[in-house]
RNA sequence: GGGCCCGUGGCCUAGCCAGGAUAGGGCAUCGGCCUCCUAAGCCGAGGGUUGUGGGUUCAAAUCCCACCGGGCCCGCCA
């Protein structure tokens, strides 16, 4: 049998017909497209149209005049050229032996199946999520995990070595408030959910802080006559007041433990500051303290992680890069640079220095005219700040990597492209080049702003139970027969699935409104109607007692329509996952999984697998069937979506 | 003010980077299909100025320009 991947033998195919014409038209049937319509063939060229004005021919003309020419009698795989549609050329497959090679390979490679070697495999880091460690996961960072996981899925299937990194950022104010909230409130075993606790102390202690601060700022104004800022104080802390209520109702008991214990210190803000100073020098009280807190919020998010079928190779934290030096290392020689100067006592990264020296603009997508705004690396009193510390971490990410991808919002689009710019100043313009800003859109919740200080978000823990919760309600309704543990596991991948798959299959450069009806819809176009489709197959495939051998089945039986069309889309697999990978778009994956999964019940419906007469067609199907499921399962398993057998 | 992203039937969405044949789907609506391998399924129907206006081209949802609407960024926040 031939191990040879139908992505090979598509590939084949173009360059075998490519060979036989003009260098002309060699050009352009190497950049032969699909047809929009199965009834146009397989392969089309519209080249045609390109030269027929310079030629003063008609294109259909022209195109009869070659496809006469063409000379398929040694072609393996193309049966028959038309001339067609005003002066289309259409190639149309000889659907046995493409069958054959497409079925075949599948079946022979199985898990490998669809997986292409790129001509040149790299050391790819993939650093997504990095949710800070004050909160949950909520439902925006729930679509940076699962566009990141995948996108590590899809470079691995190109042979790519994939690490896939977690930024925990503990240095900094976010991580001092929740610290100072939890050592005031006696350091107390969490109850619930760990990373729920901790965000429940963040917005508490945040939430006080804040109103502290508002009524110490109100007095102080209160004696001017800026009567504009003394409103809008009051209107921020008539806000946070609603919030410290609204907190108060929902955690009556650490609300007033936490109250009276901050009642009591004279000034809550200088020890939070304190804090951070002490945890940056490496103060040991410090660390012990932040560092506990960050690992109760971090062992809810492997939790919820592991629920989603997300993991890491690498969990950076932040303040490592602070302690080892490498920060400090890399703002020293950022300095030697010409790139950064003092202004008014802090230093500035001159970005735009950086892209109009080395001439950078353009091939980085800037207009020559737009000027990129300066970076401060250090605050007045010598601290770093975030972005700063981003590159000495990137600087970390390469030592291992030809290639870092990081998932993060587009609203850091600046704060990346500062970022990419320091590395150039610092002469790594190789690892610029391949520092990769992987953006997607935010994620809103109609009737609310998501905010961590207030406390206010939609968890992906609660999305995943509901889903689940759903999914239980459809697997008890529509297959009651099974054993209990296995609806459980069942609605549990079903559930999880469908929230995946949702983010997943959109755009990442659209917005999108969270609605429980786009997560916990089980029909159609969603990961459910794909494991269904997998499932069915495997149905099938459970009833036949003995192993289906090749030469059993005669594929020049499968004329149908639909058959035709299946095999086509087995054939296509290995490219969509090339294109997915080049492109770094995962919706591709979606999208395709989807049309495949609608042929495949389409082909379900209407044809007879077991019982097709004669055997020859009946086990051509049966491997079709096979193939179908192995690219499926191929398919939901890049997306990091499990495929049950039954459901 | 400057920059970036998004705009496709009532709602959601694919195609846009690498322009080609009647703009694919899904939800909702309506009408059919379980003596046959799982009906989370299948088949069919209606519903569109692809935000608007120009331009390039034999050909524009796709490329270019302008404008409109929505979002984000331009912090000694992350």
């Amino acid at each position: 049998m031939e191990a040879v991947s139908s992505h090979e033998g598509v590939q084949r195919l173009r360059r075998a017909e490519a060979a036989r014409y003009s260098s002309r038209i060699e050009d352009s049937l190497k950049r032969l497209e699909a047809p929009p319509d199965p009834q146009f063939g397989e392969l089309t060229s519209s080249f045609c149209f390109e030269v027929s004005k310079n030629l003063g021919i008609k294109p259909i003309e022209l195109a009869e005049e070659i496809v006469e020419r063409i000379d398929l009698s040694s072609s393996r795989l193309v049966g028959e050229v038309k001339a067609e549609g005003g002066g289309y050329i259409n190639f149309y497959a000889k659907i046995a032996d493409l069958a054959s090679l497409a079925i075949n390979s599948a079946r022979h490679l199985d898990q490998a199946f669809g997986t292409v070697e790129a001509e040149r495999v790299e050391r790819i880091v993939v650093e997504h999520t990095s949710v800070n460690p004050i909160h949950p996961i909520h439902i925006g960072h729930a679509r940076n995990s699962v566009l990141g996981d995948s996108l590590a899925r899809i470079l691995e299937a190109r042979g790519h070595k994939v690490s896939r990194h977690y930024y925990i950022d503990d240095v900094g104010r976010q991580s001092a408030i929740v610290a100072y909230g939890y050592n005031l409130l006696g350091r107390p075993k969490p109850e619930g959910k760990p990373d729920h606790f901790i965000g429940t102390i963040y917005s508490l202690t945040s939430c006080l802080l804040e109103i502290k601060r508002l009524k110490g700022e109100i007095e102080s104004v209160k004696g001017t006559h800026d009567k504009e800022r003394l409103t809008r104080l009051q209107q921020s802390l008539d806000e946070w007041v609603s919030v410290a209520a609204d907190l108060e109702s929902r955690h009556p008991e650490l609300f007033s433990k936490l109250l009276d214990a901050m009642e009591k210190i004279e000034n809550p803000e200088e020890e939070v500051s304190k804090l951070i100073r002490g945890y940056e020098a490496g103060d040991e009280e410090a660390k012990l303290l932040i560092r506990e807190v960050c690992q109760i919020c971090l062992e809810g998010f492997r939790q919820t992680l592991k629920r989603a079928g997300i993991t890491f190779d690498s969990w950076d934290w932040e303040s490592s890069l602070l302690w080892s030096g490498e920060i400090s290392e890399c703002i020293k020689r950022l300095k030697e640079t010409p790139y950064v100067f003092y202004e008014g006592g802090v230093l500035e990264f001159d970005a735009e220095k950086v892209a109009r020296v080395l001439k950078l603009k353009r091939s980085l997508g800037l207009r020559e005219e737009y000027e990129i705004p300066s970076l401060t690396l250090t605050r007045a009193d010598g601290t770093t700040l975030y972005t700063t510390r981003d590159i000495a971490y990137s600087l970390r990410k390469f030592r291992g990597a030809d290639r870092v991808i990081n998932v993060v919002g587009m609203e850091q689009k600046l704060a990346q492209l500062q970022l990419k710019l320091a590395l150039y100043a610092l002469g790594y313009s190789e690892e610029a080049g391949n520092l990769v800003h992987f953006a997607y859109n935010m994620v809103r919740v109609p009737g609310y702003r998501m905010s961590g200080r207030r406390g206010r978000y939609v968890t992906f823990d609660e999305v995943m139970d509901e889903a689940v919760r759903r999914a239980y309600e459809e697997v008890s309704k529509r297959s009651p027969h099974l054993d209990e543990g296995l609806k459980r596991r069942i609605s549990e991948l079903v559930g999880v699935g469908a929230v995946k798959y949702a983010f997943i299959s959109t755009d990442p450069a659209k917005p999108v409104t969270f609605t429980w009806e786009r997560v916990l819809d089980f029909e159609r176009n969603t990961a459910p109607y794909l494991q269904y489709s997998h499932a069915r197959a495997c149905s099938i495939l459970r009833r036949i007692g003995e192993v289906v051998e090749d030469v059993e089945a005669d594929y020049s039986l499968l004329r149908e329509p639909v058959e035709r069309s299946l095999i086509l889309l087995v054939a296509k697999f290995p490219e969509v996952l090339v294109e997915a990978a080049e492109n770094l778009k995962p919706n591709t994956v979606a999208e395709f999984a989807y049309t495949f999964a609608d042929r495949f019940n389409a082909f379900y419906a209407a044809l007879p697998v077991l019982k097709a007469e004669p055997r020859g067609l009946r086990d051509g199907r049966i491997a079709l069937v096979d193939a179908v499921r192995i690219v499926l399962r191929n398919s939901l398993r890049i997306m990091g979506i499990e495929a049950p057998e039954r459901m």
